[in-house]
DNA sequence: CTCCCGATAT
DNA sequence: ATATCAGGAG
């Protein structure tokens, strides 16, 4: 079976257990999505949810972010880990969309990754999810470990793995494969020890066929 | 390549 | 104790 072939049937299956996959970070604005998405960074999208949700009462537009202290944006996402980092980047790109954009978030993918924090994978998940806009396959640590694992790609650098991926999977589900590998790799595909014997893709992944081999030998 | 970094599951 | 979490910049 070609790799495009296994594709499919992977969009397959995991359209029938997932559907059309939602956003998992909650978001109001682009904007929003956009701080949302350069917080998640190493960091589990449950508690960046918990993070937004409090500190969009007070702040949730470029024009706020720009004007407030990097030290208060500090506290307010301390607990999503790079706080400083983050904090400042956070205020640099609210500062650029404010001055370059009329506080506006930008489409274009070049515009995008130019602002503070904000790389391929930030700009991917804002593009697809706001303005299903998709010039690109999101490649976050499921997308690279389940693509890894399953065989479609092989390698560590996102940027190749993004590339051999739009070479495989048909553009039209460019935003939902990233989806339902990202479901499926918290839920079952988990990175400390895969649960092969109850994932539906078992059959269609190297590893999960190696796993069950293994299982079945006694 | 290294550094950034707190919270959580195992 | 340690690996991992919707990465990006220098």
């Amino acid at each position: 079976m070609t790799k495009k072939q296994k594709t499919k049937k992977i969009i397959k299956i995991m359209n029938d257990k997932f559907g059309n996959p939602e956003c998992a970070l909650n978001f109001t604005t682009p904007f929003e999505l956009l701080v949302a998405v350069i917080l998640s960074a190493q960091c589990t999208d449950k508690r960046v949810n918990i993070v937004t949700e409090e500190m969009y009462k007070h702040v949730n537009t470029p024009e706020a972010f720009a004007a407030m202290p990097v030290e208060e944006i500090e506290r307010h996402i301390k607990s999503t880990g790079f706080y400083r980092n983050k904090a400042k980047n956070i205020k640099a790109a609210s500062m650029e969309i404010v001055e370059k954009y009329n506080g506006e978030v930008p489409q274009g993918m070049d515009e995008l990754t130019a602002l503070a924090g904000v790389g391929r994978k930030t700009a991917n998940v804002v593009r697809g999810e706001v303005w299903r806009l998709a010039s690109g396959i999101t490649v976050d640590t499921h997308v690279k470990r389940l693509t890894n694992l399953i065989g479609l790609v092989k390698g560590d650098n996102p940027i190749i793995i993004e590339r051999e991926l739009m070479e495989i999977v048909p553009q039209d589900h460019w935003i939902d494969f990233s989806h339902y590998l990202i479901l499926q790799g918290r839920d079952v595909c988990v990175a400390r020890r895969p649960r092969c014997t109850e994932c539906e893709l078992n059959e269609l992944c190297n590893y999960g066929r190696k796993i069950m081999r293994n299982l079945s030998k006694k």
